[in-house]
RNA sequence: UGGGGCGUAGCCAAGCGGUAAGGCACCGGUUUUUGGUACCGGCAUUCCCAGGUUCGAAUCCUGGCGCCCCAG
């Protein structure tokens, strides 16, 4: 966080989701002298049963959250901005046979944009979120350039999801938890007397929640069945649903078991996985095995770059980057094309590189932008 | 209807007289601010059916039924 910022009174709105981390951000803001606004976003009108929409507890917790920390609280409603700008491309993606992360979008659209506009609105300076990542301005020359780092917490940092940010979003953004660990932070939520300090981390697509997702799929992606095709032999062996329903590398959900002739002497099988997909077509390539080697591949083409420092990485400069969230840091080279796109070929091959998903880009800590996976 | 083989969970499959391995699929959980992966757990009182032999059978015998192969 860019901690030579005076807070003397500076005035911040802090996005609430009703967690611990959320609530952490504000506390921590409130007793560092800011002028702190909590802001709950409802982003997604829940047409569905009560069963997954726990958004109603969670607006119950911010408010308790924001009664200790004492801070005022606002509620706001993105619904459709949500649906316009992150939802419509989700669905048009998986129509396209990619698998999207519509997180990311959410973040550069919805939290970073919408939001951030509407704190302005309301007279604020700055921004925070309860995201673990870290914020540094980098002066040189006289100017200044925003940094987005690394959280501290290797385990916990969620960069990743903020690759797309820019430099005017960065510059009025602020991570308090970014130097922290988690558990750290649930201690300090205790030590304060928030409830929530011990409240589970909430996963699913953000503002959607967490849900059987080939169902939640299925109201917007109507089945269309094809055929499931060994990519080694070409032979049928199943059918499916919809390429929509499926991702590289999925094994759950294709319905093969025992195949005469695909087993050792006492009938053991490998599972299954799904390699390709021929969208024209409609059918579904699976292969057998985890190490199978049409997962593998060392190179990728990325387009819809964003380098959030404005400028290219070097080429054949040797840098880091994630193929999908929650993968180690691989070496890589990258080679800007003419066309926008770029080209990045790592030291080792990757397992199942899927289309959709964004690589991202790190020199050591700091996270230089990326792309999304063609 | 001459000869041979086989019928074990949704699929593949071990077992060949001592009281149902394993894998895949599926389901549940853990991990996780996408999707996925990975990991852990669950999953046949019963072996095509009916009799019989035996202290005891999926395993032996008899008779059905159903598949497959070679002959015709």
């Amino acid at each position: 966080m860019s901690s030579n910022k005076d807070a003397g009174g500076m005035k911040v709105v802090v996005g609430m989701s009703g967690g611990v981390d959320s609530s952490v951000t504000a506390l921590l803001l409130k007793q560092q002298g800011y002028q702190v606004t909590g802001l709950f976003m409802k982003n997604w009108e829940d047409d569905d049963d009560s069963e997954h929409c726990s958004t109603r507890q969670d607006l119950v917790d911010v408010a308790s959250v924001c009664d200790v920390i004492g801070i005022d609280l606002e509620v706001v409603n993105f619904s459709k901005e949500y649906k316009d700008r992150v939802f419509a491309d989700f669905l048009s993606e998986y129509e396209a046979g990619r698998t999207p992360n519509p997180d990311i979008l959410c973040n550069s659209e919805i939290k970073f944009r919408c939001f951030l506009d509407h704190a302005m609105q309301l007279g604020a300076e700055c921004i925070a979120t309860g995201h673990y990542a870290q914020v540094r301005e980098w002066r040189n020359d006289g100017r200044s350039e925003y940094q987005l780092l690394k959280a501290e917490d290797g385990t916990k940092d969620q960069s990743y999801f903020l690759y797309r940010l820019n430099q005017a979003q960065l510059a009025k953004t602020l991570f308090p938890l970014g130097a922290l660990y988690k558990r750290e932070v649930r201690k300090i939520a205790a030590a304060a007397g928030l409830h929530v300090a011990d409240k589970k981390d909430s996963t699913g697509i953000c503002f959607i929640g967490e849900r059987p997702f080939r169902e939640f799929l299925m109201r917007y992606l109507p089945t269309k069945p094809g055929e499931i095709r060994s990519l080694d032999d070409d032979r049928v062996i199943g059918e499916h649903q919809g390429l929509m329903y499926h991702t590289i590398g999925q094994r759950k959900g294709l319905h093969i078991g025992g195949i005469k002739g695909n087993q050792d002497e006492a009938g053991e099988h490998d599972a299954w996985y799904v390699a390709k997909k021929d969208v024209k077509a409609n059918v579904l390539y699976a292969v057998q095995g985890h190490e199978h080697p049409a997962l593998l591949r060392d190179r990728l083409i990325a387009g819809e770059l964003n380098w959030i420092a404005d400028r290219d990485p070097h080429t054949h400069w040797v840098y880091t980057a994630k193929p999908r969230y929650r993968t180690p840091d691989m070496p890589c080279e990258i080679d800007v094309l003419a066309d926008g796109r770029a080209e990045i070929a790592f030291a080792e091959p990757q397992w199942a590189l899927t289309p959709g998903q964004s690589v991202v880009v790190y020199e050591s800590k700091v996270c230089l932008g990326g792309g999304i996976i063609l």
